[in-house]
DNA sequence: TTGAAAGCGGTACCAG
DNA sequence: CTGGTACCGCTTTCAA
């Protein structure tokens, strides 16, 4: 067992006393403003640390008037809380969130999915990253009509009032576009029928892959074949290829949106008793750098996880700091098109 | 362009003033305290909702002397930062823990491993995980001597000034008889060769595990074979995998301690012509699910990311609220078997 | 050169 | 039932 009762942390005041001198001197001396004789400063400085004196954050912080801290919220499977630990894009845009932030002098605080309604704004934050914010999400309004800056997508941001828009950025792609371009890499390489795993959520990206997929096929009179998953995780993931590939016409090609291993899918596929490139062409929308490592490497569509982190953070960034700057940022996806989508030699002799 | 100058936040006086009463007036209705009549609460409640205002984070943290906010950093590799994002284990913690900080009323951030020198003594945290410390890490004692909260492990506490130790609590496993458990059974399977791919960290586990590693060599008189890979990363360890198995005499089991995808390394380990378990016995200490679907399973060597993140903010829940709890909890890894270091047939009839 | 005092934006204790 | 006021711990202005 250990000692219970925290002792009291050392004030600005002990300090103070303990030196001799007035609260004043003692935060000039020790941030080294104002203009006090050397010897002042170095006998506060030694008294201070031998007391174990630390100022506290939060009292600077209110004094100052910002938290230099960020919030980063990934919203796509609301419902199904915390997933998101095995999904190499949202482990990623965290990652690079906190690493553009610090760079800018901000820490980054990990936002929960869900929770009793708006207990994110007991949070001491600057500005808000919302990532993948599903239809009709809370998040977005109530920072804003809170005050806090935000970065989401331009669909979060429509929806509210704009009154409160003011404070509200965006980065955002071009997910249709996108998913056309990888739709017609794959027919032009011989696809015929092309079938897509999604997830079963609103957030825009799949919302917007999905119905450029369905416009896709409509256009060219094909029969959309899809399954979206209720919720991330490799068990779901495979179930849907598998169904998709056991289906009495199989598809002789596969576009997965879900993030998935990609050298799993793989071995999942081959297992099934076909191969890549040869009896299935396969596109991974995925930031696991083990796609571009497997055999054959897989083509992959990616959707820069580390550029977008450093928009949203230098767009929330600017509006902390009264620079004004974009509204919004957008990027175009990373279409990686590698052996697993090629044509191998002899279906691109049959195609002429 | 975006409108640059923010307007200044409504504050509780502003509301104070809108509605015609006091500060405390509009505080108790705002936060239910109080005993007010129905209408004056219902009428603060308006005018506080059409001014659109909310409280300030800081000031009620101040005022309330904590900021509900738990700080996690990973340390294993200080020096290259930021790759964590690829590590299935860290995102996994960070996760974890922000769930079960959550549960607890607590904010998770997310710290630098580099930085200004005590950057993140500037953070308004009521307390602190840091992972895998390494040798000498300066984190753990500074937020001690500061009065902060951590948990690490009991080599990081070791590390601290006895009278710094207070708030001190640790969360750990015995690295080393998790690694002999690996290893016993590799032998027992029939294993001759043991190579090991480690990472080159003074983090406690690397160390521990690689000593351990060592020494069950030493007492059996065979000669270690191991590559201490000097990042995280595809490429370095797949190196390190490649190295191992073209050796002259090449091992006949591998054990990884490093993250890496499964059923990538089985996929490379196949094309250096090597299968697995017939020619190789495989265990991987990873937390990446994928290694359940592969074929073979692969066994793997797994550290609770999910419990020792829960413990860890108990830990520091319980320190926090002056309840005496352990100073620690002990840990035991979870050792998976599955077929990838199972006997075959085949040698199992050789080895009698 | 140093120190007293006024906030930062809330909450909580009293007196009215 | 309500409003004044002290206070959380620090920074900053300004007077001595």
């Amino acid at each position: 067992m250990s000692q219970s009762h925290r002792r009291p942390r050392v004030r600005l005041v002990d300090v103070a006393r303990a030196a001799g001198v007035s609260k004043t001197t003692v935060s000039d001396a020790l941030n080294g403003a104002g203009r006090l004789p050397a010897a002042t400063r170095e006998h506060v400085q030694k008294v201070a640390r031998s007391l174990g004196y630390r100022p506290n954050a939060t009292a600077r912080l209110l004094r100052a008037g910002h938290t230099r801290l960020l919030g980063v919220a990934a919203r796509e499977y609301v419902e199904t809380p915390w997933v998101y630990a095995e999904l190499a894009y949202f482990s990623q845009l965290a990652t690079a969130t906190t690493q553009a932030a610090l760079a800018h002098g901000y820490g980054v605080v990990l936002l929960p999915t869900y929770g009793p309604d708006d207990c994110w704004l007991d949070m001491p934050l600057d500005g808000v990253f919302v990532i993948d914010p599903v239809e009709g999400d809370p998040m977005v309004g109530d920072f804003l009509t809170a005050g806090v800056p935000v970065v989401a997508d331009r669909r979060a941001l429509a929806e509210v009032p704009v009154e409160a828009r003011e404070a509200g950025r965006w980065v955002d792609f071009d997910y249709g576009a996108a998913v056309r371009q990888v739709l017609d890499h794959l027919e032009a390489a011989g696809a015929e029928r092309i079938a897509v795993v999604a997830g079963a959520t609103t957030a825009c990206f799949h919302q917007q892959s999905v119905g450029a997929y369905h416009d896709w096929c409509a256009e060219r009179g094909r029969e959309p074949r899809i399954v979206a998953i209720p919720a991330p995780g490799v068990q779901h993931a495979l179930e849907a290829v598998t169904e998709l590939l056991t289906a009495p016409v199989p598809p002789d090609a596969l576009f997965t949106l879900v993030e998935l291993s990609p050298p799993l899918l793989l071995d999942t596929i081959r297992r099934l008793g076909r191969s890549v490139p040869g009896d299935l062409l396969l596109v991974c929308s995925t930031e696991d750098p083990a796609a571009s490592y497997t055999d054959p490497p897989i083509s992959t569509l990616g959707f820069l996880p580390g550029e977008t982190a450093r928009a949203a953070v230098e767009l929330l960034v600017d509006c902390l700091d009264g620079r004004g700057g974009d509204d919004g940022r957008l990027f175009s996806a990373d279409f990686r098109i590698r052996a697993s989508s090629t044509v191998p030699a002899r279906r691109a002799a049959r195609q002429g």
